[in-house]
DNA sequence: GTACGTTTTAAACGGTTGTTTTATTCGGGG
DNA sequence: CCCCGAATAAAACAACCGTTTAAAACGTAC
């Protein structure tokens, strides 16, 4: 069949986000795909390259949507400086729609992004920070101007705020169903179906964070 | 030597904080420890019993000093209620003042513990939680006064936001090194030797994202 | 129908994995 | 001195790893 490729990506997909890269093996892929051993090797040329195929395919559309949102909130700024809600929103609405969308991976492949984002294998981890570098340009550099107060230190950091909230929340909802010791002893768990909102309790939450003035030396009362 | 055990775990912590777990052979273990491969086996059992001793170890005195900090700024409030900002220290201080004590782990152990945050191996994570659920319940206990106006489901996301915020963070500081794709695109990156101030700088951060009155139904502007 | 480039297949390569087995060494109490 | 349990050591276990090789099957243009 023609789709061998397409077979072994899918299956790739699904074994790296459950068992992570090291503990899946190619003949693991393969056989979930029906597919000979050597057909990931002829079509791949190896299962470094497997993987970086795999993220290439799926983060570009992902980044892409990113900084179309980003264009259209400063074409609707008409000049200005679109709002700091209207940025962040831009941000963090593209991937959690991806996690709704399982023609783009979904939920897999949320759980397969957080997983190399904390990859031990540096060429990984090197290669997401490489499909993001545009990503983080573009949107720090429209952010600044709406933060014209906040030193590039404080920024730098409250940058990676935003992106641990972020990440962090998507993890947790990509990975719903192992969340199971948490909902017990913390609170009730709310409805998946109302995901879309946390875009909006997510993008309230930092906007306070960033427009929080610097804090001082002296310690709080 | 009677420190067999010991030198285990030491190489094990370097190694798995390094590669991940199931790139870390027990040979790689045993060989950098200078002790018999069939030594590992025979103090812990298995890999995998290794993997929760060395946790067990490490977040115990860690999720005590939390503990510990909660309490007593609990007396120092003298029966009312402490302030957020005094509650989320006592939660993010501990685990950055171990980033620098080499003797509880430093660096080395909170790689290790932000790779088993997101480690495919749901044994391991749950393993994880289940050391974190007292301190979880703790904190979401003596937040919730300070926030009295806060729905329950608005509570549970931004506290998963705080801890996203924070886990990042450390994991950012952990890995510093490997930042330097990210400090050409983006700034100027920060002196490691201030890393203490990054507690205050989340703090004030997660406070005003806590204090912020939760978003209405309608856009904004 | 036959030649040709593309794709699939079975088999083997050398090496590593976690774990177990068996034998040896060690240190202190009788 | 001897003995016994604890600790270390060398060797082997079966299974699996990523990758390569070489042969078979395929679809298509002539």
């Amino acid at each position: 069949m023609q789709d061998t490729r397409t077979r072994i990506l899918a299956a790739a997909e699904g074994l790296f986000a459950a068992r992570g890269f090291s503990a899946t093996s190619v003949r693991m892929i393969t056989s979930r795909a029906n597919v000979n051993l050597a057909a990931m090797h002829y079509h791949f040329g190896s299962k470094d390259r497997l993987i970086q195929e795999l993220f290439a395919l799926r983060l570009s559309p992902l980044n892409r949507q990113r900084l179309t949102l980003l264009d259209q909130c400063q074409v609707d700024a008409d000049g200005a400086v679109p709002s700091l809600e209207k940025i962040l929103e831009a941000f963090i609405r593209p991937p959690v729609q991806l996690i709704r969308d399982p023609e783009r991976g979904g939920m897999r492949f949320m759980q397969l992004l957080s997983r190399a984002f904390n990859s031990p294998d540096e060429a990984i981890r090197e290669m997401i920070y490489g499909q993001f570098a545009e990503v983080i340009e573009r949107f720090s550099g429209a952010l600044s101007p709406r933060l014209p107060d906040l030193p590039r230190e404080e920024a730098f950091w409250r940058f990676h705020f935003m992106v641990g909230a972020m990440s962090h929340t998507l993890h947790v909802i990509a990975d719903w169903k192992n969340l199971e010791n948490l909902e017990n002893l913390f609170l009730d768990v709310p409805e998946p179906s109302q995901v879309d909102e946390v875009v909006d309790r997510l993008v309230s939450f930092l906007a306070a964070g960033f427009r929080t003035p610097i804090p001082s030396q002296e310690n709080y009362g």
